[in-house]
RNA sequence: GGAGAGAUGCCAGAGUGGUUGAAUGGGACUGUCUCGAAAACAGUUUUACGCCUAAUCCGUGUAACGAGGGUUCGAAUCCCUCUCUCUCCGCCA
């Protein structure tokens, strides 16, 4: 969530941003400053007769251990009448403050200056694109009939286990599986970050302290009897992993990684988009989560999207870089580039990784601070982006490696996947 | 799932109704000493939100001893609920 001094000082500024983001109730803005307003006013006045409450409560300890008892009876109806004068302004101020809250809460991140405006993803500005897009044999199917053929992937067989959206992986599509987790967790390990198996369910504390909740509450699977929700992506435990903590400086950056499978319920979806692996229930994912110094965050995500790219690379896929418009960021992000790779059977993109830059949005939520040179304490920034989600990476594996009667495998996988091809 | 014990500051650990935001020890930091270090000695050492302020300094108020309620003039201390940890039993990958 925004900081509220931040919103006070620069309210002209918050505005004009948040409208960049293509967010509606701009007048919610002033609402968070009148709540404030009114907030401090309470607290003041409640502040006040608190502490005259507890001078005389002290006074009443002192006459009774000297045997004082009259004079402490004529000082316990003052503090009644104090308290029955406090009684309703802390009800007022509790009242005020979850409004405040709540309103707060409401408000996305700002996009940062680099942001472009746009309301859809066409707005979106591709930075670089890398890679050819590979010239298919005639003949050459999509995925799922890839899957099929060689039985890598058993769709029908999920839907009777679970629903749709939960495939199965069998054989040497398990095994890709296994290798492309491997290879990706190795490659981000020997680049600093430290590994983690998270829990796969969390529980709201940790939902709420990445901006899941309350915005997107009916994209998850819920635990109605813990009340666990389970994970969408492995960010929400990893971030969370410094959550109410202070830091030390000179541990920044924290680098995470982690593997986990994917629960979104995706609500609502449907038709081609669908099809295949190309949205699914449960998916397995690898990703990277900073914990950075406010002042390096901007440099970090650059890194970032280096890092993944480089990836991207050795797997020898088509890729573009996107800077994504105001309209089409997250909630949380001030900073969002999407990669997305060719699918050349179904000759359109598909997003593979999200990298983006929260600055303090989350750590505020989460608290996660440090002190500074000046021994102040002030709020980290955190990132993150997947490297990679591997369904997508597959169908694209798959569809753009596929010659006639195998898959050829790039070079990077092999030793992971202990051949050069799938046949 | 059943029975019992417990949850205090960076850590260990006192504290069972009244100057206790919290003893004591350790750690960390600062200073003295030293060529430097250690030792010794002295000092400092939580967070959030108000008020004051040019100030994120200083001063000052309120709150926080797992979380949320309650009793009381007054609660870390008493009562209730929840969460978590430990021990024993049961079950079990």
């Amino acid at each position: 969530m925004l900081q509220l001094g931040f919103i006070r000082q620069n309210t002209a500024l918050v505005k004009e941003r948040l409208a960049i983001k293509n967010f509606k109730a701009i007048d919610l803005v002033d609402v968070v400053l009148q709540f404030d307003d009114q907030r401090k006013k309470l607290q003041l006045e409640s502040d006040t007769t608190q502490s005259k409450i507890n001078t005389i409560s002290k006074e009443i300890g002192q006459l009774m251990a000297k045997g004082e008892k009259e004079k402490a009876e004529d000082k316990k109806k003052e503090v009644a009448v104090l308290k029955s004068s406090l009684q309703p302004i802390a009800d007022q101020l509790q009242k005020v403050e979850s409004q405040l809250n709540d309103a707060l809460v409401t408000l996305p991140n700002l996009p940062a200056k680099s942001v472009p405006p746009g309301k859809t993803p066409a707005e979106n500005i591709t930075i670089r694109e890398g890679g050819a897009k590979p010239k298919l044999f005639p003949g050459a199917v999509p995925h799922w009939d890839l899957a099929k053929k060689y039985n890598l992937i058993d769709f029908e067989l999920g839907n009777k286990i679970t629903g749709s959206g939960f495939p199965f992986y069998i054989n040497k599509g398990a095994k890709l599986q296994r290798a492309l987790i491997q290879y990706f967790l190795d490659y981000n390990l020997a680049a600093g970050y430290t590994e983690y198996q998270p829990p796969l369910m969390v529980n709201e504390a940790t939902a709420f302290g990445t901006g899941q909740l309350p915005d997107k509450e009916g994209q998850m699977y819920y635990m109605n009897e813990d009340k666990y929700y389970m994970i969408p992506t492995a960010e929400v435990p990893l971030t969370n992993i410094y959550r109410d903590e202070i830091v030390k400086e000179t541990d920044l950056p924290l680098k995470m990684t982690g593997y986990t499978p994917c629960f979104r319920r995706e609500a609502g979806s449907y038709g081609k988009d669908v099809r295949g692996l190309n949205r699914l229930h449960q998916f397995d994912k690898v990703e990277i989560v900073q914990i950075v110094h406010p002042d390096k965050s901007y440099e970090v995500i650059e890194g970032m999207v280096a890092h993944i790219e480089k990836l991207l690379q050795s797997l020898e896929l088509p890729y573009r870089i996107l800077l994504l418009c105001g309209g089409d960021m997250s909630f949380a992000s001030a900073l969002t580039y999407d990669f997305e790779v060719y699918s050349a059977a179904q000759e359109k993109w598909l997003e593979v990784s999200s990298v983006s830059n929260f600055e303090t949005f989350q750590t505020n939520r989460m608290k996660i601070r440090f002190k500074d040179s000046n021994n102040k304490t002030q709020l980290v920034h955190s990132l993150n982006g997947s490297s990679l989600a591997l369904p997508r990476i597959v169908a694209c594996l798959l569809e753009n490696h596929q010659t006639e009667n195998s898959i050829e495998l790039p070079p990077a996988l092999h030793p992971y996947f202990g051949s050069p091809s799938i046949i």
